[in-house]
RNA sequence: CGGGACGUAGCGUAGCUUGGUAGCGCGCUUGCUUGGGGUGCAAGAGGUCGUGAGUUCAAAUCUCACCGUCCCGACCA
């Protein structure tokens, strides 16, 4: 390709829409412009580069056995409906009507379309096992898309789904396809590593996200150096010694904390009792359900571990700002600040506990009445638990659960996630199968997904300097820059160029030719921003020396012999 | 949805407090110049000042509403 040909719109300044650097990147090297919040037209060069990482992804899940298919976007809400998920994922799902009025539902993923696929077509064991992928767009309507291509409203994903006739076949499906993916990340040029996770909305029992450390990314990672444990701070867990058990003692005692309403407050003097001494009461809603939730004072109740052990579809905290919620404020008798669960608790209302409470004594709670707490509380002794779960959320520095050295948190982007499902969808869309017995049985599913344009971003996020974009050779729009510091068509500097640039191109290299009329200057600073691997440079100077530059992207410069250019380029491209 | 900021030429911005001819840099066009890390000079094109109401003799500037964009939070398959 020749520059002159084709558009590479880069910027000198950053447009204010962007914020993190790798978003600011894309705009700057002219990869990336925006149409709306979370939309975005990918330009020649951002395309290129994109292909890149799809063809990485498709080789690999080729050479895994999956099989690539292309669903549709436009789907029809009935089978959503079906599976459950018409309400529980409502809210990012864009929903449009077509000229007769119809329903239609913008696809954020793929379970319902290949499961009721698989219903349709895989209804022996003979068939299976089965994994079809696909490299497609999805839509999701997301609160608040941000950071450019790292959450959009349409984003590019690589969805593959796994069908067994068993949970072990299964579990195989699941570990090809965690091999694979550490393969892609790593051809990309990335560093990631993979982190236990909760399993979410989508259901299932087990899953990996595979995650690139970056201070802008939108997930908390808990991990161990010592023994490799990682985990997503949504499901991590630590070996945090439970509360203290004192003697049981004093019977529980009434006392007036007029105006205390917080951890905070009471832990300071007159009162002084320490926060770890607290039980949190918190009033939650599953699914419209009350129910209490208690966590040590000291201690963040982690809501997607209330969601998970819940089953609820939906958790959300009881708000005193919503009239409707008043009324469980009211059933208990006291408002946020003076809650407790000793007295005064509806039969029916679960009370949900944080382990680090089991055998705690001589606590101090609200007492359901507002201005009072209680002391010389126990929870075996006078709280109705009826729940025990890991419900906080770990914190660093706390002792790993497996080996016991001190755990550290870490931001990560999120690029890559694996799930065992089970047979969640496959019972509800009908996806069984004839087995060896000649009964029918539904399908043991796995799905997979990789954010393509999320990874994209994440390569820029984690490959650049102070001058740009430093492509990974994989993934690069174009692995060399050919320089030519005279253009003039009859100069033997552009006729050199054009020689290595036609050799390059015969030996299947993705070669760019600057061939604009433009300074020095001008050329080396839009090379180094769109980040070309390996720039070529080419100026009357070192040819009076038979010589052209080879100057590796963040590397040194080397001189080699003119004629021997196109070897030595092979050679730096590992060719 | 709650909190905050912003919207002036393709991009970055000044002007708004105190109402009165819309300015600068980059980019773009033309000419000359320069020619190894975003040359220099000159001339030029390009603006519904987000949209709509209102106040006023007069609104980019003041008021209200709406739309859009970004940030924090909530949410997140």
């Amino acid at each position: 390709m020749r520059w002159t040909q084709a558009l590479i719109p880069t910027l000198k300044e950053a447009p204010a829409e962007a914020e993190i650097l790798s978003h600011k990147l894309l705009l700057r090297a002219g990869l990336l412009r925006k149409l709306a919040s979370g939309v975005y037209t990918f330009l020649p060069l951002g395309l290129r580069a994109l292909r890149k990482v799809e063809q990485i992804v498709r080789e690999e899940m080729d050479r895994a056995g999956a099989l690539e298919i292309l669903m549709p976007a436009l789907q029809p809400p009935e089978i959503w409906q079906q599976s459950g998920r018409y309400e529980t994922a409502r809210d990012v799902l864009y929903k449009v009507r077509d000229n007769s009025k119809r329903e239609w539902v913008l696809g954020p993923t793929h379970e319902e379309v290949v499961t009721t696929l698989a219903a349709g077509e895989l209804g022996s064991y003979r068939l299976l096992p089965k994994n079809f992928y696909q490299i497609q767009v999805k839509f999701r309507d997301e609160i608040r898309p941000r950071f450019g291509l790292m959450r959009a409203r349409e984003f590019i994903m690589k969805d593959a789904y796994s069908f067994d006739t068993t949970d072990e076949g299964a579990m195989a499906s699941y570990r090809k396809m965690y091999d694979a993916y550490s393969r892609i990340f790593e051809r990309c040029g990335l560093k990631t590593f993979p982190v236990e996770a909760d399993t979410g909305v989508i259901g299932g029992s087990h899953s990996h996200e595979f995650m690139v450390p970056a201070e802008t990314g939108e997930n908390d990672v808990v991990y161990c150096e010592a023994c490799g444990y990682a985990a997503n701070i949504e499901k991590a867990t630590s070996g945090i010694p439970r509360t203290a058990a004192r003697e049981l003692g004093a019977a529980v005692e009434k006392f007036p904390t007029p105006g205390v309403v917080t951890i905070a407050a009471l832990s300071k003097a007159p009162h002084a009792v320490p926060a770890n001494r607290q039980i949190k009461t918190l009033v939650y809603l599953a699914d419209s359900k009350p129910m209490l939730v208690l966590i040590r004072g000291d201690d963040q109740l982690n809501e997607t571990k209330l969601m998970a052990r819940t089953g609820a579809a939906q958790v959300r905290p009881a708000d005193v700002a919503n009239p409707a919620d008043l009324a469980h404020f009211h059933a208990l008798g006291a408002m946020p600040g003076s809650l407790g669960a000793v007295a005064k608790v509806p039969a029916d209302w679960p009370v949900l506990a944080d382990e680090r409470l089991r055998g705690a004594n001589d606590m101090t709670t609200g007492a359901n009445e507002d201005g009072f707490h209680f002391r010389h509380v126990s929870l075996e002794r006078d709280i109705r638990v009826t729940h025990w779960h890991d419900l906080r959320t770990v914190t660093a520095g706390e002792p790993c659960a497996k080996c016991a050295k001190a755990l550290k948190i870490r931001r990560a982007i999120e690029v890559g996630h694996v799930f065992k499902l089970g047979t969640k969808y496959s019972e509800k869309l009908g996806a069984l199968f004839v087995d060896v017995d000649g009964a029918r049985k539904p399908c043991v599913m796995g799905c997979y997904g990789i954010g393509v344009t999320r990874t994209l971003q994440a390569v820029i996020e984690q490959c650049n300097d102070a001058d740009g974009i430093i492509w990974p050779l994989a993934v690069a729009p174009y692995a060399v820059c050919l320089t030519p510091l005279v253009v003039a068509p009859d100069s033997a500097v552009m006729q050199l160029a054009e020689k290595i640039y036609a050799a390059l191109t015969a030996a299947g290299v993705d070669v760019i030719l600057d061939d604009r009329d433009e300074r020095p200057g001008v050329k080396f600073k839009d090379a180094d921003l769109v980040g070309f691997p390996i720039r070529v440079g080419l100026g009357e100077k070192s040819l009076a020396k038979g010589e052209v530059e080879l100057k590796p992207r963040g590397g040194a410069i080397t001189f080699v012999k003119a004629e021997e250019a196109v070897a030595a380029v092979l050679k730096a491209l590992g060719r």
